[in-house]
DNA sequence: AATTGACAGATTGTCTGTCAATCAGCTTGA
DNA sequence: TCAAGCTGATTGACAGACAATCTGTCAATT
């Protein structure tokens, strides 16, 4: 028998998992904007060494997850609102292209399991559960993107959503943005599954461009918010 | 006199010098695809630690200027001709939106140094100097990224054409690739005077076009070239 | 002859420890 | 009250060390 089962498992080493850890914290929220990442504390908690840790920092600051100010450390990046809105503009774009890309060539299991992912969203909007929300509507547009037939979208897709994740997860808390969050995702679904690509272009378009209205009104309401709360004293 | 003419060079650390110059050597061709970096001999050649190189290192990786395999180290990337291929097909996407923006936004000074940069590329094109006309459309390129008002497209694009860098030098090559070029720039750089963004979209994304398939004809030249040429003899 | 096994050298992954440079906040003195 | 200077905390950078892993070579076995 010559079935060629790649096993290699490359190996995990310390700094992935580092960056890993700290990729899902930092998109989990345990860390806001402005925030200070002191590596000596990072260290202990990790259990790393600071050469190791601050490989995984570079991983990090080079995807913008983090902002290293030289003799200052580094930190959660603060956004503007400028910032955030013009990574919705080049969602927007991207999503677009992926959901037009998609439609033209998913296959009918995928289009089953995008189906599945929509109904786990719907039902995460009804309890009412934003972290769920934010994880279900996720893997919607993760099997939009795998089906989109090009790596390179979906790697900058991701990367966007990373950075405005903390504005996601504070805009699905605004009256009505689930619903509509709902219906703009099922109107995509729709044209995928008509395999008709324009109209699911639109179909993304449009739902990039009400997540961000919702984003802006979320973010009005938070402004400068945290800043530095690690035990110290904030001067006014 | 006081003037606090902030000086603040935001001061230049060892590991941002090391990603620079490593930049700098892949894009200039120095370390061609396939070909591994020993981080030792980099140590020596950069006179930097291996810590610092390291980090520097990462910084790349999450870039994708460099792979990094565990227990292997660090290699310039081989693209597939469909890696490649995907990379253009977002550069279609994202230089035809920065034309389209940039042809609503920019002013006419810029306009004037775009200008300056198009007759640069120009007598580049007369002179037969390939390395001299990717500099010269790349400043052409990089006024139109600023003046699009996203940095975001900017950042992206960056990104691609960095990965692609080679790809381009070689097609500039081709027969008669350098003439067309130049007449793909032209139009883009019409519409943009003229402040037709839909034009100018258009222009641009049929320069991107183009380009894929002068890329596509010199990938298949070269197809697996390079692979150790470190002084060690290679195997047949 | 071909495959396997063992070995040696090279390279990376990771850690510890050290020292200088820089920053932020506090104290002191005018 | 404000400016200057001091001090502790933190980062930037390095050297050195050692284990784990890979690569290629060569002899032993089938």
């Amino acid at each position: 028998m010559n079935i060629k089962l790649d096993l290699r498992v490359a190996p995990r080493t310390v700094q992935q998992e580092v960056v890993e850890k700290l990729r899902n914290a930092i998109l989990s929220g345990v860390f806001q904007p402005g925030n200070r990442l002191v590596e000596s504390q990072l260290c202990g908690s990790l259990g790393v060494s600071r050469p190791s840790l601050r490989e995984a920092l570079r991983s990090l600051q080079a995807e913008r997850l983090i902002e290293i100010v030289p003799n200052r450390g580094p930190q959660i990046p603060v956004l503007s609102w400028r910032d955030a809105e013009e990574i919705y503009e080049v969602r927007e774009l991207l999503e677009g292209e992926a959901a037009a890309r998609c439609a033209a060539a998913i296959t009918d299991d995928d289009i089953e399991e995008l189906s599945s992912h929509l109904e786990n969203f719907r039902r995460a909007c009804r309890r009412n559960d934003p972290a769920e929300q934010i994880n279900t509507a996720t893997e919607f547009y993760a099997i939009i993107l795998r089906n989109c037939g090009n790596k390179i979208i979906e790697e900058f897709e991701g990367s966007l959503l990373a950075r405005v994740n903390f504005l996601r997860a504070r805009s699905m808390s605004l009256p009505n943005r689930v619903k509509s969050s709902y219906n703009e995702m099922s109107a995509i679904f729709v044209a995928i599954k008509d395999r008709d690509p324009e109209k699911a272009r639109k179909a993304a378009r449009r739902h990039v461009v009400n997540a961000r209205n919702s984003a802006k009104k979320a973010f009005e309401k938070i402004d400068h918010p945290a800043e530095q709360p690690s035990g110290r004293a904030r001067r006014r």
